[in-house]
DNA sequence: CATGAATGAGAATTCATTCAT
DNA sequence: AATGAATGAATTCTCATTCAT
């Protein structure tokens, strides 16, 4: 909401944060760190964040507000479901895409078993069911051969949708690949593939493209 | 050497170290608080694990180890490619069960871009592509309706996999649900027809009871 | 920078460090003491000097500045090389006697088995005696009724002029004297004639007062 | 006294302390260093010398004791005061050569200004001084052309004996030498002449040689 | 806004020693 | 005589945070 400038410090402080989150975690990095990296001096981070945990609860409410619009605007709308879903992957995967460390701080980094922080987090994706459940169950359930569980599906499909931007170096040390543009544009649709009819069941025709445009 | 009592002070500190590191992580874990959790002293850590750091070694290599022989076991034999598959998949979710925590350290203490660190995953990785690249593909490859690409279907599966034992207390909290035996006696196969068909694709009657029983 | 004030908290560091140093020696030293003795804070050692390690050098470091200012300056001039033989020791037993601590330090704590510091320790020798080599000897060694070896002549000299200082308490308890400014007259004066004449050698009388002021 | 095999573990674990605290201090040097130098049990440091400074006692002891006998031995006799005093370098340079380590150790381990420490020391030195004093000082003193004072002559002599032992490694680096058989020929008869004449002092032909045989 | 100094708690590790066997 | 496990204290260093300027 704050328009900043590019060198603004706090922005400085959380780009910086964020960098190093993702790939040292958040009690490994030092505020120190921190603060060198971002130019800044390390009772910058006091004044402008409170603490340490201040700048994580600012970059994790920084995504989830951004995965929020998103699904909302690409689930919305009187499309049949299957439309609207492959437009919220599409949407998804772009968002995960320029949001690639904060993915990694937000599925990795909160611990799961304190219950201040589950419940926090269950807040939140218990939000997201029930937008799925609105916009897109009902007319789903009725268009699919059987029945889904969504307590499998629902995990299962946020793991799909994650694990290539959680693993991705390793994946390209694996496959010798490197993803560029390219690679992205088919990778939503093959995810969206991957979810309605796995690697073996059998695709419709006229639903291979009803998703894009 | 191998066979250890109950209270057996190292298997002590690694318990407590794997309880620990999966919930609060590697670095915010201290060594205090797992020779306390293990009723043993601080010295121990180093007498038998050499640091703070060797525990998590020594955990993550029980863990792949483990991984390693029942993937082994699942995938061997002549049946048919989605037979093997399904018994991969109800083998790798039993293992996931009986190792919750160590499927949370593994998918999440180690940094994904510290390069030795990546390195020695992605020599792992490769090695169970190359499982599954051996055993599974060139029969299975055939018989898929459309060709798949593996740097996308691979990561997708592992995070569809991975997902349950990684996010459970906040699936519980969302479905208000718990994770009985009986949940996952059609845990396996939920899975199984999701990573197969998705929950679009037409499921052939024949493979139906395949991975059952 | 350089100035300080003497409630200057680094420096009092400094002080406190060589204080212990010199009587417990060095490894013998905690930092605990260091910051307790300095009226300081454990963490500014860090934050002053680096490290334990930090401080030692920055001892040593001192020291051998003012060693090094204070020879090259006796050195110097065209008199008779007895003269400013005689004015370097007066100098060079002064700068013993202002900082008997540090003198402790340098030629007790750095051990000479290690080759890093014996390399180091070798270069400030070799430069020392390169400043005889090329202030002193010329002239000394036509002078001179028989040959010397430096190699034997410089250590021993060494020795001759640091031993007092290094084992000062003890020489003390054992002539039970106290070494007062009146002592300190007559002191180098001593170590000089021994030097050029030993304890039976001949004395020249016109050389005797050269040295005095 | 007691005759040890050369495999004896008390043996072996003094002698990998000699060599470590003459190396690293004795402070910096640990026990289970000097177990694992010593091929040794930890235990058996306590079991033999009840503590870590229990093998420092042993090892000062042990030279301390060496010295006496040498000392003793080579100031007896009816000869000359340059006699016996040529006969007592010689041999107390082949002591030291002998006991490199801990010539080291004992003149640089023990810290001056612990009282207690201070004591035992000054009561050795008291002794070894009262030797001189019986046997050579009387009739030495009558023979030198001008006073001298122990309390300077005496810790400059020690200086110059204990330097080469001390600053060896440097030595031989700052004068590319190194220090064989043939040196030591000639190395006791250079100390004894600069510490009767210097290096400027005239010395009588006829005692040139008589400390010799 | 911004800084560098300062703090006290806490980090991991290593220490010399002891004990049961 | 000898061992390996175990202990509790002590080690150095780093942490996030605060404060005076």
């Amino acid at each position: 909401m704050e328009t900043q400038t590019p060198s603004d410090p706090k922005q400085q402080i959380l780009d910086a944060a964020i960098y190093l989150f993702a790939r040292k975690g958040f009690s490994a990095t030092g505020v120190r760190e921190i603060a060198r990296r971002a130019h800044s001096n390390i009772a910058m981070i006091s004044y402008y964040f409170g603490s340490k945990r201040g700048i994580l609860e600012a970059a994790l409410n920084m995504f989830f507000q951004r995965y929020r619009e998103v699904a909302e605007q690409s689930l919305e709308g009187e499309e049949l479901p299957e439309v609207k879903m492959r437009r919220f992957i599409r949407a998804i995967i772009n968002v995960f895409r320029n949001n690639n460390d904060l993915v990694r701080i937000a599925f990795t980094e909160l611990p799961f078993d304190i219950p201040e922080i589950t419940d926090f987090r269950t807040e939140r994706v218990k939000k997201n069911a029930a937008l799925f459940q609105q916009k897109l169950l009902p007319v789903l359930k009725e268009r699919l051969p059987r029945p889904i569980h969504m307590e499998v599906v629902g995990p299962a499909f946020t793991g799909m949708l994650v694990a290539h931007f959680l693993f991705r170096p390793v994946i390209e040390g694996v496959f010798d690949i490197s993803f560029d543009e390219k690679f992205y544009e088919h990778y939503a649709d093959e995810i969206a593939d991957l979810l309605f009819y796995g690697v073996a069941g059998t695709k419709p025709v006229l639903n291979n493209d009803a998703g894009s445009g």
